[in-house]
DNA sequence: TTGTATGCGTTATCAT
DNA sequence: ATGATAACGCATACAA
């Protein structure tokens, strides 16, 4: 046996009226009988009738439903954010599907399609660090499709984009070294055309340069980190700590990128701070507690996902106004062509 | 404009053919002729043409998505899990929706009834903590919905359960202690109710009981923790730590109390281990970072999601095998009695 | 080889 | 006040 729940039909037929009639009585019609309506309910709630979502949303063209593309679910940032989405979209009434493209382009093309193919009615995503190429999102967005791009942002004029504060950020954590007597500022951060990255690195110059202090190249780093973070942050500490000019600090602008450096540093016994600086962008509960020296710039990444999911479906929900409203001029011109039409014949 | 997607209908009224045609062209049927099928197949390639997946879903019956229910999101042992599912659904192309219940109990039920009602073809599960009235759980069971209970799992007989080996995980870290001197052990745990816990602390005084240590009582601890889970570790830890016979050692038996026990330590500087052993299960990386001389006891939060949601798509597609026999068998059936009618009729 | 008709569960429109 | 019917997009049994 299956799960087979009770449809407006099985009501219809047990209690002797028509589908409508059940279907009106449900929905507390005015024009249906009290009696009628009372048997009906009855029915409905002793044996549970829950309408089929399914069916109401291919009736209604809409699924109550919004796709998350995120690139790693158990990454802690992403977690805090769909936990943000989800308690909006809870508010809201609609499901929340989760895809992930685990860093991987064709991975997040396939799952954007999956998504989009008419089972969500919006989707809230983060590009995959390995995307320099959006034309898959700019195609779907010309179709019409609801869309809000958070934390790694795409810079489309018209497609909403939700993410911290990240210049800001980075520009005080500098400025945070700078005022504690730190110079020689490195900074790690992630792939060189990430928005995200521009804005952090761009506020770590910005600080650097209004504290009239000399901008390094060589000490701005980037990584891609094709899953190997470690191995790649490892290796960029290496190559800076071993340069004539060795780095006093380091600017960890992302969680993965600061619980490496982390790690680095523990297992080359360099203490932090006294032998380096460190501040690390940072979600992970722990950190604080682990690392008591180490500063931490919070990244409020539940605050993100709640707003990217209540701009997203503000979206949803207007844009449904706008159909419905050219819906109803649509049935009056045909009504009045119509009946000129009826008037023309005889 | 909103999304507007192309169907079937639109590639018939294109080329000039039925929905059927069109429809059988497509899904590459033999009785379709060569060229018709490459004028769909082309048409529908450069118009983008997705198969509607509620259509599919309402003719069909199922939805390909599983629902998922948590206590919550961003702990790090359920996003673990999780993505394990995740990545099985994938594989097997089913989508994952996610639902949390913030370890309460009205939520839970909500959140059931609202994946339950037609939009999934299965539930993969973990109980809140508060829950120990599984009524609501056992109504769903009854009616056919295909159910698995992870980590915090139900004790019905014929409800697939996954979880970790928490009795032997905590055999094996209390054997670690007693091995290394200690024994005055204390074991703080979830709600007593909690097959987890029972399991849990089952391991931990067989443990003792092996090693003929007596098992203390008062060196138990239960916490139900509704969200403030923190405070009553704190608790528990001053009174534990304000006995006569305090303890020399903790086991904590969840990662909330891991970490919280970590905190307290910290805070109240009482050194780890050696003013106070601690082995702590754990899922968050960065424990071993955080605190080298932590002990820690890895849940396999992944590979539990995974098994939990391989179980799960087996249960619902063998199921639908058998429906799908009984359909046949149905139909045959009907057949034979509308050809004994027509024989009888003339 | 192709077209027509039906049903999945629901609601809206039109009839009675 | 209630019933019959069409429509949403798709697949399929049946008809031609």
């Amino acid at each position: 046996m299956r799960f087979e729940a009770i449809t407006i039909k099985d009501i219809a037929k047990a209690l002797g009226l028509s589908t409508s009639t059940v279907s009106r009585a449900l929905r507390d019609s005015y024009e249906i009988s009290p009696e009628t309506k009372e048997k009906v309910l009855l029915y409905a709630k002793e044996n549970n009738y829950r309408p089929n979502p399914i069916a109401l949303s291919l009736k209604e063209k809409r699924s109550s439903s919004i796709g998350v593309l995120v690139c790693e679910i158990a990454n802690s940032f992403f977690s805090q954010a769909i936990n943000g989405i989800e308690s909006v979209a809870q508010e809201k009434g609609y499901n929340v599907i989760i895809a992930q493209s685990k860093d991987d382009f064709e991975k997040e093309i396939s799952s954007l399609q999956y998504l989009a193919s008419r089972s969500v009615d919006g989707i809230l995503f983060s590009v995959s660090s390995e995307t320099s190429d959006f034309s898959h999102v700019q195609h779907l967005h010309q179709r019409g499709m609801n869309l809000v791009s958070f934390d790694r942002v795409v810079d489309f004029a018209d497609i909403h984009k939700v993410s911290v504060d990240n210049y800001k950020a980075a520009y005080e954590a500098t400025t945070h070294f700078i005022k504690n007597g730190y110079t020689k500022i490195a900074c790690i951060a992630n792939a060189s055309y990430l928005s995200i990255t521009k804005e952090r690195v761009g506020g770590y110059t910005a600080a650097l340069k209004d504290h009239n202090i000399a901008v390094n190249p060589d000490n701005i780093f980037f990584c891609l980190h094709g899953g190997l973070v470690y191995e790649e942050i490892a290796d960029i500490m290496f190559q800076a700590m071993n340069t004539k000019n060795k780095p006093d600090a380091i600017l960890a602008t992302s969680d993965k990128i600061t619980t490496s450096v982390l790690r680095y540093c523990q297992q080359q016994n360099i203490a932090i701070p006294k032998q380096v600086g460190l501040v690390g962008f940072s979600n992970v509960e722990l950190t604080d507690l682990l690392a008591p020296s180490l500063t931490v710039v919070k990244q409020p990444a539940y605050e993100m996902g709640r707003i990217a999911a209540e701009l997203l479906i503000k979206q949803i929900e207007s844009k449904r106004q706008i159909k419905d409203f050219e819906d109803v001029v649509l049935a009056t011109e045909l009504h009045q062509r119509a009946s000129s039409e009826k008037k023309a014949k005889p």
